[in-house]
RNA sequence: GCGAUCAUAGCUUAGUUGGCUAAAGCGCCUGACUGUGGAUCAGGAGAUCGCGGGUUCGAGUCCCGUUGGUCGCCCCA
């Protein structure tokens, strides 16, 4: 067998040491946060049947699963003319049977759908797992990633948006990152549309004006005039692109101008309702109408947490959608939902260095001896110690040099080490240095435990 | 799917209009220091210059192809 140079596909990481300590803090924080407010976690596995991925994401997400060939003689059943047309959908369909996840919504509407006797309704629960995209990488976009969802299923309360609500503001104050919380509802949206007469431009709608940050109104605008959207149309819609002041001003503008659509009153009350029950955030709470997302299956309240200390896209997002278990025959079941970028916020924390020390602290002690009967009297002492709750290593190779085992200490960051030699043995001690002031004093071997902590 | 750009030691990079044995810093190993890391000093190992082909007396350098990274567009957490 030929030597290979080692690699990993495209768009895939290795996570180090260092980056998984980082990485536990952020799933950790998360985590404790929705537990807090009665989330409960469940995982789903990382391949699907293709039926179940394929067609809920649209064209361009069909093109985006990683499929998984059959396993075996996966030609059988493969006709003559499926190879010949290049109708490589047909023939993908024939070969691979299943996929990985592209998200964590619809494993997770799948799921519902299969264990709705069990479940007890409204269903709060969370999940964080890496999805899949054969997407091409790019600045923050990874072929594998991690989603850190969670969803309340089975009740239209807009509570649960509420509540969602004081968990970004909660999870983002644990991580000491100061953000905006962005937030629109597509009701509104589809009202804008109505009134402009433009009902079917929807999605091109919302498409557009959700770059308006990024490419400004006149291109935004272009855009639209591209998609078939008349002046008349254009030039009603610019007041609502440029709505500004407080979020009361915003809605009472909005009820105005939208006054004769149904669809984009029960939005704005939605909004209003939201706001009016939400308190006590430290985060600044904006209706920004432009605040579009990409996802088609939102109905309602769409979410968006930014940044404010450095520039990164969103890092948070979120929103409801009615009736996504209906594809698999459960209709009527109303969602919502939010889902931290946990590699975004990754490099929030990295930028800001916001990562607390002792959530980066590995081993506390390390022990360091001169021989293989140092060696031994060390055992039942780090042994004592871990029963005390104390992260404690011991150096492995009896005999070892004293830099090499310090040099050890020195990499693994250990804020302690005990040396043992011949003379700490005969008197019942240990030498305890401090890695990080070098001082050093003999400690009896039963105190040990109370020094380091 | 389209476009730009880059690829030299474990890492970060230098390498002139194509020209001697491809250079440095960091890291690693050894020693100064046989009971002490992080500092300092001395020495050492480590590179088929991403891969394949072409031009040339001669290619890290120029040309073509290819793979991979990065960035942008489309799309999208």
């Amino acid at each position: 067998m030929s030597l290979v140079k080692p690699s990993i596909p495209k768009g895939t990481r290795d996570f180090s040491t260092i980056e998984m300590a980082k990485r536990n803090y952020i799933f950790n924080t998360i985590k404790d946060v929705y537990a807090l407010y009665g989330f409960q976690q469940i995982e789903t596995p990382a391949m699907e049947n293709l039926s179940t991925l394929m067609g809920k994401y649209g064209e361009e997400g069909d093109k985006l699963l990683f499929k998984i060939l059959n396993s075996g003689n996966f030609m059988n059943g493969v006709a003559e003319d499926d190879l010949a047309d290049g109708g490589t959908n047909r023939l993908a369909a024939k070969l691979c049977e299943k996929g990985l996840r592209y998200d964590l919504t619809v494993p997770f509407a799948r799921y519902v759908t299969m264990h709705r006797d069990e479940i007890p309704f409204p269903f709060k629960r969370y999940q964080i797992q890496p999805v899949w995209r054969a997407d091409r990488p790019q600045k923050g976009r990874y072929r594998e990633f991690f989603q850190c969802d969670a969803d309340v299923v089975g009740s239209d309360s807009l509570l649960n948006e509420v509540e969602l609500i004081q968990i970004i503001d909660e999870v983002f104050h644990r991580f000491g990152i100061r953000v905006a919380i962005k937030m629109n509802n597509r009701k509104i949206l589809s009202g804008m549309a109505e009134i402009i007469g433009a009902p079917e431009l929807l999605v091109d709608i919302t498409v557009a004006i959700d770059k308006l940050d990024k490419i400004g109104l006149e291109n935004v605008n272009a855009e639209l005039r591209e998609k078939g959207l008349g002046e008349e149309a254009l030039a009603r819609l610019q007041p609502i692109l440029l709505l500004e002041g407080s979020n009361e001003a915003k809605l009472q503008t909005l009820k105005e101008v939208l006054a004769t659509s149904e669809t984009g009153l029960k939005g704005i009350g939605e909004l209003s309702y939201i706001l009016s029950k939400v308190n006590g955030l430290r985060a600044r709470l904006d209706v920004d109408l432009t605040l579009a997302r990409g996802l088609n299956y939102y109905t309602g309240a769409i979410f968006e947490v930014k940044a404010l200390d450095t520039e990164m896209g969103s890092i948070t997002g979120g929103g409801r959608y009615d009736n996504l278990t209906g594809v698999f025959g459960m209709p009527g079941v109303s969602g919502v939902g939010i889902s931290f970028g946990a590699d975004r916020i990754f490099d929030v924390l990295n930028t800001l260095d916001l990562y607390p020390a002792d959530a980066l602290l590995s081993t506390q002690v390390l022990f360091v001896t001169f021989g293989q009967a140092e060696l031994d009297y060390a055992l039942p002492l780090a042994n004592a110690l871990r029963l005390a709750g104390i992260r404690t290593e011991v150096y492995p190779e009896a005999g070892a040099k004293m830099k090499k085992q310090m040099s050890y200490a020195n990499q693994k960051n250990i804020p302690w080490v005990a040396v043992i030699g011949g003379d700490e043995m005969a008197a019942g001690e240990v030498s305890l240095k401090n890695m990080i002031t070098g001082e050093q004093t003999k400690v009896k071997a039963g105190e040990l435990a109370s020094k380091i902590q």
